[in-house]
DNA sequence: GCTTCTGCTTGGATCGATCAAGAGCACCGG
DNA sequence: CCGGTGCTCTTGATCGATCCAAGCAGAAGC
């Protein structure tokens, strides 16, 4: 320590230069010791008002901010949470991901927390979790594909690693890690009713195949919507793979069947190639039938009549999630339950 | 030590329980020292083939990871990079910046980085650095936002942090700090060209207002594409804002007043404009008139005909400023030039 | 046989913070 | 006058890795 105080005396300036100043150079300048400084910063309260201040004054002048990576191997903790993103699937759900993404790191800086992005090898969902893990290198995961029926859930929960999924664990009903989701079928329940009340008595649906639990999640809330009405739902759904090819080729052959007057989709992505029947049938849509999608992605927004369309409350899913993140990681650990948010409905030209 | 030893002995399983093994209990198991473990991982060269090999089953057995905190303590780096993302604006950026993102993340990881996002107060475009920097929690950053004419790139410079911009220095052309960006006059010539060639002789160009360089940029290769055809440009151009909007309204009135055959956009939300007023007209793009944007986001590739869009090497811009940020943290320090990439064009139905 | 030279290995110090325990002081009742 | 009780602040140890300089072999040279 001589050499270093030596160098950077009390008459120093507080523009930074070479290497920032640390907790020994604020208790010097201060006048006292490393422990007080320390407190300072964590537990005011343990200073007398006075020395409080003297202490806050060095450190404003010097412009001190503790050194992370000490504090982190003190402990042991870092601070940041991990969130591995997926393969580049350039599909809507790629914009849903973004908006996740902002809202999880603008609701985590609020708390005090970072977000470290890390890829994965593709064909391993597990990768990546570990090293992070094992080097310490993040306090918790936020998973977000808990679709693929993929191990990550069950395998972090037997490493103990903390964790928070955004999606529920279809695969297991039962499992006691926090989750936060959004709930699909009330999505798609309100899109149908809007529709019903716009005085559509037809409205047909165009979903995923029958092994994602999502899609039979959302389709579902387009049948209560129908028998809620006395309405029937024979005949008038669709599953398919979510491309636009297939979203317009099941609304051709539903409109030539079952002569739908609307239609609820699981995406956006198959409300765009209902769109393209309609265009290429001379329909117009919102006035000859209407369109619902889901995911309120950035096609929704910018193509022509503008496309109603599910919104998912992310922003809200952050706030839930960095709230279970902060009773995983607290004294003592509190593990929240399973938190289903509803979606809005995004109203636009469409219908 | 010794208590700590003394409860993980050499007969310890492998599975992790508990504390994370450290590198000394690796040395005990391996019967070397510390040290020598260290060199094992860190300059594998300096070990005798057997003791190596030896070090090497210990550090296996117990699935030993080097700390992270400890060491970036210690090397006084953290192997992360800032990476700021900007206020949610649910534009066509948008999706570029998530590939960028996603790139960046994938390339970072093959040299041995991690990506840490942060945001900002939406007014300040300097707050969050600070704090990264002074905290030493990143060893550089990736500046994205440099259109603004943003003071981050000066500030950063001035603090000696290391950074990579992905854009052009704009403001300030001798700047010497090292940046990657796409040739979007490049890109914009390459669209016009592509038009020429399939026999269009007008071809209008639809850009944003004369106070963005980048927008002046691309709209430059438009031009210089009509000349080096001996085409003139004159009365073909509009300026507006980046708004679909805005784009079917200057359409329109390029189409009545200049007749135009094709169009070349600076952005695909303006290209949206643009195939909303084709719609409105009844014509159909691509066979009456060609429509070109900017960016390939998702939205020209689910609308109807296909947007054919310029495409940025978003991956190739990721290894670039990877690249260079492995100059910039390498010993000596080794500062790069500016990197120009030229972009490619992706070909749709409505060219 | 003794010295010198590589080359691997070793204990100790260090990075900058926090934890745990102790020391100094004022104030209180006995 | 003394021991106890807070309150405030200080000292020494510690987290787990890497850097440093010294130690200790075995091989080569005289």
């Amino acid at each position: 320590m001589g050499v270093r105080n030596a160098s950077r005396g009390p008459g120093r300036p507080a523009v930074p230069t070479g290497a920032p100043p640390t907790l020994a150079d604020v208790a010097e300048r201060a006048g006292v010791s490393r422990q007080t400084v320390s407190n300072a910063v964590n537990n005011p309260d343990l200073l007398r008002a006075d020395t409080l201040q003297r202490v806050q004054q060095a450190i404003a002048e010097l412009g001190y901010l503790p050194n992370r990576a000490a504090r982190n191997l003190r402990t042991r903790s870092s601070h940041l949470i991990g969130l591995r993103i997926s393969a580049a699937q350039e599909g809507t759900a790629n914009a849903t991901m973004d908006r996740f993404v902002h809202s999880l790191v603008e609701t985590s800086r609020d708390a005090g927390y970072h977000v470290l992005l890390f890829a994965g090898e593709a064909d391993d969902p597990l990768s990546g979790y570990d090293d992070l893990l094992r080097s310490t290198a993040v306090d918790a995961f936020v998973v977000t594909d808990t679709y693929l029926g993929n191990p990550q859930a069950g395998w972090l929960g037997s490493r103990r690693a903390p964790f928070v999924a955004f999606g529920r664990p279809w695969d297991a009903p039962e499992a006691h890690h926090p989750w936060v989701d959004v709930d699909g079928a009330a999505g798609c329940e309100l899109a149908t009713r809007h529709l019903l009340e716009r005085g559509h008595q037809r409205v047909a649906w165009i979903g995923w195949r029958k092994d994602s639990p999502i899609g039979e999640d959302r389709r579902e809330g387009w049948r209560r919507a129908l028998h809620a009405q006395g309405l029937s739902s024979a005949g008038l759904a669709a599953r398919v793979d979510d491309t636009v090819t297939s979203g317009a080729q099941a609304s051709a052959a539903l409109l030539d069947d079952a002569a739908p007057t609307g239609f609820v989709c699981a995406s956006d992505t198959l409300a765009m190639g209902v769109l393209q029947t309609l265009a290429a049938r001379g329909l117009t849509p919102g006035r000859d039938v209407a369109v619902v999608g889901f995911d309120d992605s950035q096609v929704a927004q910018v193509v022509t009549p503008g496309l109603t369309s599910v919104r998912q409350p992310l922003e809200q899913v952050a706030i839930e999630i960095v709230s279970a993140l902060e009773g995983l990681l607290g004294h003592p650990p509190r593990v929240g339950d399973g938190v289903l948010l509803t979606p809005t409905l995004a109203v636009r030209g469409s219908s």
